[in-house]
DNA sequence: TATCCCATGTAAGCTGTTACATGATTTG
DNA sequence: CAAATCATGTAACAGCTTACATGGGATA
């Protein structure tokens, strides 16, 4: 699962609870990954199962008790040997592209409508990923290579506004 | 769900068994989605208990009996529906950026490896659909829509290229 | 005083993948 | 004669999403 290796790698960065790592989700790796809350709880005790992960109850102050959970040599050599083993092969499913191709039965203003929104998305998240790249660190190699896809999803928002220029104009 | 809506549009071009929808997936529509045959069945199992399907047992001579399925009214109108509907928003997940993002943790020569692997993958892919391209119709409106959805794929292959040069430089 | 943020989790349902199971015909 | 293609489906499991459920502290 490449759910359960990111939430390691998370951890080996710092130890964690399950709403901190859906913060990180969010922020830093949301170009590329996504999870919603009961995904990371049950992923975190998947891991504490498994050796990988352990569980420390911090009592908070006022706030309610944190569930740390910090990453054990086992859950260590896991992300490691996960990093190294044969890529999963992924298929990227695109709804968007699945009316276009339909596309021929839907009025035209509605193809226009639905190539705008589009556009509209992209431009935003390509603005928020600049900015983002700008308040980047570029010190050591690891935050270059967080950098680097960072710059793979600008760089795939680029050519999708580019292609949305040509297909609306094919089209309008 | 996307698949029965995608499984509606090939019904609607010509009634098709699970096996004819099957390679339907896979080659036209392989760029930005795919499926399985026990999802393929499920889903049409789906689509005549809800009416938007019927099925006629066509005797195979020689062959295994075809189960052939085709749109109803009440399908063609889902369809209609969906195609105008708010689309779906969608994440891309990525295991390869996922472990370029941890990348830190693996060795030089590992992350080029895994790099030049992608890079190869690409380029087979990018060879593929500019085939199909060639091979493509372009007469009919809805024949262009079709390629616009292959030329988004081909757009998004030559910038992972550009990008994957771009990192393979910086980290080589 | 109402809403947001912190922080936890469970339950149910849907979607996708893999493996199991069968059998005739066509092609190399 | 072996392998691929045509054609159907089931079972089990894995992964993801949505809704339900709780409660205190901070902020507007």
């Amino acid at each position: 699962m490449v759910l359960a290796h990111i939430i390691l790698g998370f951890l080996a960065l710092a130890p964690m609870t399950g709403y901190d790592l859906k913060r990180h989700f969010d922020s830093t790796v949301g170009h590329f990954w996504s999870a919603d809350r009961a995904q990371i709880y049950r992923a975190l005790a998947t891991l504490v199962a498994d050796g990988h992960a352990e569980v420390e109850t911090v009592a908070g102050s006022g706030a309610p008790d944190r569930q740390e959970h910090r990453v054990t040599d086992a859950g260590r050599a896991a992300l490691a040997a996960w990093l190294a083993a044969e890529p999963e092969r992924h298929v990227d499913r695109d709804p968007f592209l699945a009316r276009v191709f339909f596309g021929a039965d839907l009025a035209p203003d509605a193809l226009l409508a639905l190539l705008a929104r589009r556009r509209a998305e992209a431009q935003t998240r390509l603005a928020d990923y600049e900015r983002l790249r700008a308040e980047s660190d570029t010190g050591t190699r690891a935050a270059r290579l967080r950098l680097a896809t960072l710059d793979n999803g600008i760089a795939h928002l680029r050519a999708e506004l580019t292609w949305l220029d040509a297909v609306t104009e094919e089209f309008a």
